[in-house]
DNA sequence: CTGAAAGCGCTTACAG
DNA sequence: CTGAAAGCGCTTACAG
């Protein structure tokens, strides 16, 4: 049979508090708290008295006590703000929360998720978030338009994102890749290797992953003299389907392109069978870089020349960042630099 | 700027507490409490003072002090405990993990997501989970040998779980489809097209979903009078790779197979192409159906006939049932009813 | 090194 | 209908 909670009403026998624990030891509360947060001021034989107390009554500390009486939750929430369907579908998220999850081993805090895909869900997350339950957020992807940044800003929780947050890059602590310098040596990459009508698959330009990117992109063409063709860029959202669907306009739009530099590998993933079904070998008439080297790009066919976003720095840095705000530092921007990986689908020029 | 958590010791200014609203308001806290918990005996004017002075003030109630006073915290958790990749891969646990939020919007709960794949977090989960930062479990998909089963069980954290929990069946309430049922029907199915050497893909026999459609294949079988082979019988853990894997080993010990029924959809999905490969056509010299209807099936080629799997009232209840086990009732195991789903991989018998 | 005491911000019987 | 008061279980200066 289920026990119910013991701390229910009226159920169950209740569960020891420190009282409890002080009176088996035969100390005060005060020196059970003074071991139970590793502080000085404790005699060996006061502090094994505890401990063996601890362990007889079985007792754990009541979290919410301790967070009313030191002002802090011990937690800090991983927020996913996409669509959801996207977030399954993008490993991205999934690297990123393994990073943060390992960053955070070895510190006192847990982890947290909350995904916020629906205005309801997005309330919920900011009623909680604000409230006081998480010491600070993790802010995944966001996009600039998104009505629950302002709110998170105002209940001035402290955050970093993963990305800069466009509008808000004075306020907002964030990590990102280099992502403008990453998509500019994949471009003159494929300059290098005598491309010279090359067009993008960007990202959305609500985030600073696809605004960056498209940037780099551009910086590389003017470098060498090379023009910014309107009808050589397509925008995606970052999803296979976009992709796909923005290759086929793309070819339509300028049927001379001989390489694609598509702004995330799940974007170039669906451009290849668009090419292949339109009758465009790869990399012999076009030559395909993606961004990301997700665990994707060297399982496509031809494997994908791609940019590396060194997703295992960033959540390193995040949460390192995110203690320092919660700290009451003031905010930065950390950039992490990226490198590109050559494969089959755009190798190095001969 | 950002701004310091207000609650840090000695930086910003101090979050409005209870006696901010009372003192604004110009009555005393405990009406302040009795507007916010809507409870009864408030006086129109007091409430509109009230609720006036709130929005001045900005108040937001402080979660630990409620949770310490109240004894419970307001939030449950949708803890999973598979390894990452598959998580990611199965989109099972996403519809699950909509279901529930939708199930939750009614209600004074807030959802907060656990993935406990590595012992490290399991442990951290564990202390999270039971030492009363939320007032109930649900858990999906668990693994009868998981340490953390027997830990959650000990600390009397409220539970419910998505498919019996084998061994637990008694301590933990749970909700689950009709799995042997469903995978009768779909073998029954198969007999009534004329199918007579029926190979099965089985999932992992340490969940009860494993076990009962395992269950549910022999059934069938040996209802109609038909041997149950062992060289016919193979088994997957739910993923597409041992799908493949899996069907390819069965291929070998049963070449004369004229039907394979899989216990998911993503282990069915795997096990097309591995046919087509052999030289066998779906339907006609093999059929297969899957189990779960899941977005792929109807996408597959061919469209693949399926058990559904019906996740919209598996997580609805879980939901009801952990309001229950929270409030004390015994444990509960909830069965939802299955429909099989017609499709090209195995129609409807001439 | 240790204990008594105040305080964290709420809820909830208990009197009125 | 409303207020004064106890209590939830901790932490943390403050005396000793």
């Amino acid at each position: 049979m289920i026990q119910p909670v013991p701390t229910s009403p009226g159920t169950g026998r209740k569960r020891p508090t420190i009282r409890d624990v002080a009176r088996e030891a035969g100390v005060s509360y005060a020196t059970v708290s003074r071991v139970l947060n590793g502080r000085e001021w404790v005699s060996p034989e006061a502090f094994r008295a505890v401990r063996d107390a601890i362990a007889r009554t079985g007792y754990r500390a009541n979290p919410h006590a301790r967070s009313l009486a030191t002002g802090r939750s011990g937690s800090i929430a991983f927020l996913l703000t996409e669509p959801q369907h996207l977030l399954f579908e993008d490993p991205n998220f999934s690297v990123l929360l393994r990073g943060v999850a390992q960053a955070l081993s070895g510190r006192e805090l847990t982890l947290i998720l909350m995904i916020a895909s629906t205005p309801d869900e997005r309330d919920r997350a900011v009623a909680y978030l604000s409230g006081g339950h998480v010491d600070g957020v993790l802010l995944v992807s966001p996009h600039s338009g998104d009505p629950l940044l302002a709110q998170l800003v105002r209940a001035e929780v402290p955050i970093v994102a993963c990305g800069r947050v466009l509008g808000y890059e004075q306020v907002i602590s964030s990590v990102a890749a280099d992502d403008r310098g990453g998509a500019r040596s994949a471009v003159e990459h494929l300059i290098a290797a005598g491309c010279r009508r090359i067009a993008t698959i960007a990202g959305p330009q609500d985030t600073s992953g696809g605004v960056d990117r498209l940037h780099g992109y551009a910086d590389a063409l003017t470098a060498h003299g090379l023009p910014v063709e309107p009808d050589r860029i397509g925008h995606g959202d970052w999803t296979r389907g976009s992709g796909a669907e923005t290759m086929r306009a793309l070819l339509r739009r300028a049927p001379d392109l001989d390489a694609v530099f598509a702004a995330s590998d799940a974007m170039a993933a669906a451009a290849l069978p668009v090419l292949r079904a339109a009758g465009r070998a790869v990399p012999e008439d076009v030559r395909v870089v993606g961004f990301d080297d997700s665990g994707l790009a060297a399982t496509l066919d031809p494997p994908l020349t791609t940019v590396r976003h060194p997703l295992d720095r960033i959540s390193e840095e995040m949460v390192r960042l995110l203690t320092d705000v919660i700290a009451g530092r003031t905010p930065l921007a950390v950039t992490v630099p990226t490198s590109l990986v050559l494969r089959s689908s755009s190798p190095a020029p001969a």
